[in-house]
DNA sequence: CGAATACAGTGGAACGTTCCAATTTTCAAG
DNA sequence: CTTGAAAATTGGAACGTTCCACTGTATTCG
């Protein structure tokens, strides 16, 4: 690491930053005196205190952050890490912008970064997060993460909440949405609108939330008495693109179905803009339901009728967790799984004539 | 400050951070040669260089930025901060993402949050950036953002790139899109199919980007001969609700446009939404063109013809151009002007048979 | 062989803050 | 006044790292 050109350190006006000791000199107190105004300690008279304010204001001085923290709690800044899967998809855009509500008003900042449902990448900011002291870290795990990849920082008493997706046993809390329960209401709700094929589109089997949502889907249609068809379950990336390639895939089966539940709202999404291209208009000539009610679900022509999880609140929620666990450093975890809703728009259509009678 | 329970002094089995005075005991040499090691000095002998990566391993050592920070460089972390003004829009999203790969790539981490286009938020984001020592600023000013707003950050000689949104008057480095080239090809192409009476829809007054691309729209139809009408520009917040808002005021004038040029995509895709509603198809009943080239933009039904910008792209440049900031610090601002790229696809329609000759 | 030079490694100060124990000031009560 | 306690303030050590100037060793060369 070459230091490169000296004369930087001419320095014409920079003089340094501005101190705790500087502020001490303008004020005529001592630094710890300054230090205990900057932290509202009752115990400074207000006359001292607002000397000392003045002189900040004058003098420009701008916190250390880094050198309190260094001092202070043995290294944890106030920083929550924060890693989810895809920043363009507006499910985890929304989870972050509840996060950081919360998180700031407790006086946090985001680390916010995409691991692109990359282990490796997801590793490294991990890793990054550490070196940078952050007091929690809300993760989303990557398609394919082991518990094994989240055990040196288990070991680290970093708090963690694993939120969205299910990490099976790991020690960390989670925070999920009931799945099953949401698919299974999406799925019955297509039923009684009289649709017998119904798919599951999006997602890959190494994606926790999968399993949970095929399962729910299943169940509903077990109950129902229909035969489960594994042709139906036809995986695809979970984004837009990804529900274009599905509905393309199902509707080529020798059966095709008639409705279609998706992995979440952007898979929906792409659902929608395949069919338009084949000719087929969402809701009328195919129903579709989402999961998850990203804000363009209530806006999108057709509504998508979708399983609401409300992300902006799950990000709150994971937030409000994580500062739970780190104000009272307990390290257990605590598994939180936050009720869902289906909300019937236009997606899903009109009960179609299936010349069947209803069953009640 | 209150200390509360003093029992979690306890540690059971904390017994303290690792740091690089463990690992020097542990692999027999000094801190200093340890700190060598760590920053890939060259003059270590490789044994001992492995001794101490060994000793590094099996301790569970992390390395303590903040306080590496605060010895080198006067503290400046290794950090990028981040503004944008709403994280759910796709364009910040990727922009987010574009800058992203790039600081992370020079071994910098991104602070990133949204201002939800509020100068105070804007301003709170500022200085607890400032606290945490962030090595350069990356912001797309929130709407009414006065120049004197940066005057503290400009005297702090960190870094500043604004992207996106101009901010006249500014010392900092300024990344924009050639905005009113864009309106202007977009106008003219829908000119060129035959429009007559063309809507601007969507943004403020006080939002530097709108004043520019309404610029361009105006001179594309006062080269064509047309007279420029108030009306048509129908204000409105710059997201998909408010595309919707503004299409429905927009159809309901005595003369209602037949097209309209957008502020950005979400707006377009918006006014998309607000046609279908109204029985009206996008493409074909009413033209539609958007600004920013999202992803969605590519898979949407119909197509979104939109002027490209090419986010991540130019998330890319504005973290290239802070990088390059940072390197040599030299603060002369630079203002770059990216261009833009009108991509045709299926929302601006055919030509339509408007009566009249076409000019060559 | 002696001196010059390169190479490896080292101890201590410093970065800007907070914490602790200690000191000074204030003030009410005896 | 004196005393005691409460309130206000303070100096110095400490946090984990890097940087500087320095000390030994090997190696080279005239």
């Amino acid at each position: 690491m070459f230091v490169g050109n000296r004369e930087r350190d001419i320095r014409i006006m920079a003089e340094g930053r501005v101190t705790v000791i500087d502020i001490a000199k303008a004020a005529g107190v001592s630094k710890s005196t300054v230090s205990l105004v900057l932290q509202g300690s009752a115990s400074v008279k207000s006359e001292t205190r607002a000397r000392v304010n003045a002189a900040i204001r004058d003098l420009g001085y701008v916190y250390n952050r880094g050198a309190a923290t260094l001092r202070q709690t043995g290294s944890r800044s106030k920083i929550i890490g924060v890693i989810v899967n895809d920043l363009t998809n507006s499910f985890f855009a929304e989870l972050a912008v509840g996060i950081d509500m919360v998180v700031q008003s407790a006086g946090y900042v985001q680390f916010l970064s995409s691991c692109a449902e990359n282990p490796d990448r997801q590793q490294e900011l991990i890793g990054s997060m550490r070196e940078h002291g952050v007091s929690g870290l809300i993760i989303c795990p990557a398609r394919g993460t082991q518990v094994s990849d989240f055990k040196a920082l288990e070991g680290s008493s970093i708090p963690v909440v694993v939120a969205v997706r299910n990490l099976p046993g790991t020690k960390a809390s989670t925070l999920m949405s009931a799945n099953a329960e949401g698919t299974r209401a999406a799925t019955e709700h297509l039923l009684s609108l009289g649709h017998r094929r119904i798919a599951f589109l999006g997602g890959f089997s190494d994606m926790a939330v999968l399993d949970e949502r095929v399962s729910g889907y299943r169940d509903a249609l077990r109950d129902a008495g229909i035969l489960f068809d594994e042709q139906l379950v036809v995986n695809a990336p979970s984004s837009r693109a990804g529900g274009v390639e599905a509905i393309g895939r199902a509707l080529s089966l020798a059966e095709p179905p008639s409705a279609a539940v998706c992995l979440n709202d952007a898979v929906a999404f792409g659902v929608c803009d395949g069919l338009r291209s084949r000719k087929l208009e969402p809701g009328t000539d195919f129903a579709v339901v989402g999961f998850d009610d990203v804000i363009e679900a209530k806006t999108a022509v057709p509504a998508l009728t979708t399983v609401s999880v409300d992300p902006q609140g799950m990000g709150r929620r994971a937030a409000t967790l994580l500062l739970k666990q780190i104000n009272s450093n307990s390290s257990d975890g605590e598994a939180v799984i936050t009720a869902v809703r289906l909300v019937v728009r236009e997606s899903s259509g009109k009960a179609i004539n299936t010349g069947q009678e209803m069953a009640s």
